[in-house]
DNA sequence: GTCAAGTACTGACTAACGGTCAGATTGGCG
DNA sequence: CGCCAATCTGACCGTTAGTCAGTACTTGAC
């Protein structure tokens, strides 16, 4: 039945098409801002064919975001190739996650909403579960960093890899919370600070955190 | 004029009024499932009224925020008394800080909520100033902590208390975000972690980034 | 007491948007 | 061609934030 195949085939594509058309119209306007009606005009289908692909506008926003993270992970992968240690390494993946957040705002605001929606939102569907594996594998890759510092050294050796790997990525989740929003944040906090200085701290707090004895 | 002050106060009052429902209603059904309407109903009062005394829905939510923040900062001063030193004055405030929020979890949303709205929200309502003064009270005290810290040798003299407030209270706004929302959290990352641990050890980290030479 | 000028309040209405579903359209197959 | 299944459509629905023309009450002047 090469017909089922080729079926199967268009389906893929058009699932593509309609996160294409999401995925730029996220990125001009974006992520709470985005309409169905729009996604339908963009990707020339009518609402009604959106459902039929994705179960409700929050699955096909964690289908972009799905995308967006698998754009990451090679990013990652080459990044840490640079690392001289394990230590480096953490700083590594802090370092380009947050270049990431920076580049895919929207992609972020996505994971805050999802990570602050707690049992409202029904994330039982396939895209959710594609999305929680990716983010999964960011973790991993926090972790695995952390047991490799615990090994050559440059990392303590008294912490537990996975819930500092969760320490770490929360902690910067906050503070690119802050960092996406300087231009508002600043007006907002009557406090008169350079914001841009606040992540870089992080990362070093960060590091200092976990560093291994020889560190100064 | 006497009937003009009468008229104040009644005013006033009402508006604590509204407030009182709205707190009470949020506490019950979270900040995202708050309805004008049930405010309205809860208040004994008709929903346009409610326009009379709040700009709108977020303005009604950063006054019951506003009053929240009010009931946290005679805490955070009391704990404050406990502290030996500055450092321990820094581990106190993102102590009580995390106790609140737990405490007070919509609050809390809502502060995410604020902040990641980036230019969308119209925050110059009167309700909003209010809001964001007592922000800038609560960091005020992270700051004066490290700078009490920095006096008394207990945290590192090179850094600069105000950037690094910020960065202390932006992490913690990431690691909380995940703190609360545990039970869907450790469902939805494909990892086995106890995430009672997480906040603990981030205030570990931030202690230990930011102490002074003496400590081991 | 009464009337005019506020002031406070009301609730039916609108607009916007996520989501639905009965029916139209398309394309393969005998 | 005619039938079936798969795909797609768009008018429609429910919900909810926000509006505003109209009502009710209060006050102070006469």
């Amino acid at each position: 039945m090469a017909v089922a195949e080729r079926r199967e085939r268009e389906r893929v594509a058009r699932r593509e098409a309609i996160l294409d058309a999401a995925e730029e119209l996220t990125a001009q306007v974006g992520y709470e801002s985005l309409r169905m009606d729009a996604v339908a005009e963009a990707a020339e289908l009518s609402k009604g064919t959106l459902y039929l692909y994705f179960a409700n506008k929050e699955a096909l926003c964690a289908g972009v975001a799905t995308r967006l993270i698998d754009r990451l992970l090679p990013v990652l992968e080459k990044d840490l190739a640079k690392a001289r240690s394990g230590l480096e390494e953490v700083r590594q993946v802090l370092q380009t996650y947050c270049d990431f957040t920076r580049e895919n705002p929207h992609h972020f605001r996505f994971a805050v909403t999802w990570l602050s929606a707690g049992e409202r939102l029904d994330d039982s569907t396939e895209s959710f579960q594609l999305y929680r594996e990716r983010v999964g594998r960011v973790l991993q890759y926090a972790a695995t960093a952390i047991v490799r510092g615990q090994a050559d050294g440059s990392v303590r050796s008294d912490i537990d890899p996975l819930p500092h790997a969760i320490q770490l990525w929360s902690s910067v989740l906050g503070v690119m919370l802050v960092d996406l929003n300087k231009e508002s944040v600043s007006q907002r906090i009557p406090i008169p600070v350079d914001l841009d200085q606040v992540v870089p701290l992080h990362i070093d707090a960060m590091t200092r955190a976990l560093a291994g004895k020889e560190l100064s």
